[in-house]
DNA sequence: GGCGTTCTTGACCCACCGGTCAAGTAGTTT
DNA sequence: AAACTACTTGACCGGTGGGTCAAGAACGCC
């Protein structure tokens, strides 16, 4: 029902409210075993108000999916805007995804169960070719300039988010800080795995 | 229930019965959205056999985890067996890793929920603990022979862990057929990673 | 055949779940 | 102040879920 709702100010706050709420208790207890009365009473409101704005569970998490990569491409965009060299912007990228990751760390364990299922998996798929084409292009870009060793940029740029991957899930579910000393290794083995 | 019981020979296959058709369903429709009665009636039992074998629905995911790390470890073990020196050794594991990953494409998923929800997610992690310092020790072996750059063994263990599971993900989420070149790429990205 | 153990059955329990809806309240427009 | 839209409530619904259990059936051993 939420699809083409006009929704007034007070409204979309709501609406982001119950989106923040229930990543948050999806991130913690999982997202099945978080009922839709749990994040409603969370959050403080009727039953009626969640099916005001989403139309259902399932949708809710999509949603929480579909902002998080929308989140992650824009702070991505931003970062990599300063700098002109496409080296350094394919750094500048992976830098911004690790501290993106860095900054929504409940979104790595949302992913992980997105993935465990079907109609879950089919939105991360999705998401996952967006951000593989962006990494690619970037390597296309650089390696247009000879910055590159020859190879399939694709298979380079999952190279990349594997290593990301990884670094995201050390973070995310064993919440330690995150070791500016781990990063900068990631960092570089990222970039040592595509220059010549 | 299930933990110390004296399980017959005809005990032991029903219970292996069950441990696979419920590995399949989780991996199918998802942990949760699976019910102990569909995993019965899928075998064509009663639903008191469940309970006989396993406490729960929940010690019964564990223990799938935990046999599929039990056999993960010992295909490795054997596949390594043949070699005796450390790099080839090394290599050999992590061939071994994902043809595993290739004939268990069901476990891949189960991982990727067990990662969602924090009484699965213990058993993941003290798994992944076990699996990246088998790696490490390889590679330390390695390493004393100066086969291998200076480095953090465990930091390149998780490296590879990495690239393995991109490889594993990419198959067993879109269960397209493991391509040979696709995974000389990923063996020669570990060797390459760890090599000066 | 008798007896103890292993295994099997399926009706039953009841808490809880996602989702609905009729009845409202608040805010805005005319 | 009337009318309209945006929002809110919470009791309610049908269905299902994990788990129990009393009553057997099958096996194995003497």
């Amino acid at each position: 029902m939420a699809d083409k709702r006009q929704l007034t100010r007070r409204g979309q706050e709501r609406r982001q409210r119950l989106l923040e709420y229930a990543t948050k208790r999806f991130a913690e207890k999982g997202f099945h075993p978080t009922s839709v009365s749990d994040i409603v009473d969370g959050v403080g409101v009727g039953k009626g108000v969640f099916y005001w704005y989403f139309e259902s569970k399932d949708e809710l998490l999509i949603e929480i999916l579909r902002e998080a990569l929308r989140d992650l491409r824009s702070t991505q965009a931003a970062a990599i805007a300063d700098a002109s060299d496409p080296l350094q912007r394919l750094e500048a990228g992976i830098r911004a995804s690790i501290d993106w990751s860095f900054d929504n760390p409940d979104i790595a364990r949302l992913a992980m169960f997105g993935w465990s299922e079907e109609n879950f998996a089919e939105v991360m798929r999705k998401g996952r070719d967006i951000v593989i084409t962006d990494t690619a292009r970037l390597i296309e870009q650089a390696a247009d300039l000879g910055q590159i060793m020859a190879g399939n940029p694709t298979m380079m740029a999952l190279a990349i988010r594997a290593i990301i991957d990884q670094l995201t899930q050390e973070h995310a579910v064993e919440d330690g800080s995150l070791d500016p000393e781990m990063v900068e290794t990631a960092v570089r083995m990222c970039l040592r795995g595509v220059r010549g």
